[in-house]
DNA sequence: CGGATATATCTCAGTTCTGTGATTTTGGAA
DNA sequence: TTCCAAAATCACAGAACTGAGATATATCCG
């Protein structure tokens, strides 16, 4: 076993405990969601423009990575449910805003809380310390992967 | 600002950049596999039936976290592609193994290789000792969050 | 101004699964 | 044996997007 095959094993390791933490995770995380009818892509949205205010259907996506014909179906369904609705742009008439309405506002303050402790629980398996070290870890780990990556900018 | 938000704000943070590095190391990943035609989900299958040999969907279905509606989608393309088969089972005659046809052993040993490859590229952020330690920060944090998953296990 | 190129969004067909429920088989209890 | 809960898979409907192309503006350059 030389170095090369070392490092590709540790590689593949990181990338399998990766995908099952992030999995096990984001179930905690859906499962939260759901209880209000929410995908965790349209909980994204609504945390966007929750702590963003109202923006523009492009600096969304920016922030979700979702496609923009994603961001479509997922304002459309938002909207249908009251909780997001579309306004012009005056600055730039091919754009258009996205923004929480007042029951949107409403709704986000009433479970955006418990979804923070359902997430709190989730990686409650890390001491604050850890918690910390993993944080400038996978931060090291996500921007390097984004920058080599065509689409993930940079 | 109070310790337990100070814990909501690590907690919330420590998801946003798993999710990132996992979205942007997947895009990595999935680029690869798309040059032979398979999915990400397919190439897991066909990746657990390499390293682990014959054995009945349902542990395929563990090993991938997949729904088992999901499996025989999977497997049914694969065999479809001629590189996955499906073999009675005697001891258990409700079960049924899947396994790599001949073809599917070359393919695998053609594209395996090169698809770690990507991988260690992918994950090429992190010095070797703080893979190390990734591994061990992830493993504890996904293992921790699968316990407390009523689907996740244990 | 006119044309070329870039940007923001929308449309819509198609892909990839998920989730529920039915079917078949097993193994144990009555 | 006969019944029954549990287990493995399959079938099917449909959710949740993706990706490519269309449309409407915007911007820059002669």
């Amino acid at each position: 076993m030389n170095e090369a095959t070392d490092g590709t094993e540790r590689s593949l390791k990181l990338w399998v405990v990766l995908s099952r933490a992030h999995a096990a995770i984001e179930r905690h995380a859906q499962a939260d969601v759901a209880r209000h009818g929410l995908t965790l892509a349209e909980f994204g949205v609504m945390e966007a423009l929750f702590h963003g205010g109202p923006m523009t259907q492009g600096e969304v996506q920016r922030k979700t990575l979702v496609t923009s014909g994603g961001i479509t179906y997922l304002v459309d369904r938002l909207a249908a449910k009251g909780w997001v609705e579309r306004r012009r742009c005056d600055r730039d008439r091919r754009a258009t805003y996205a923004a929480l309405t007042d029951d949107g506002q409403a709704k986000m303050r009433e479970i955006f809380p418990r979804h923070a402790e359902a997430v709190q629980h989730a990686v409650s398996g890390l001491r604050e310390e850890d918690q910390e070290l993993a944080i400038r870890l996978l931060r090291s780990l996500g921007r390097h992967a984004a920058e080599l990556n065509p689409r993930g900018g940079a």
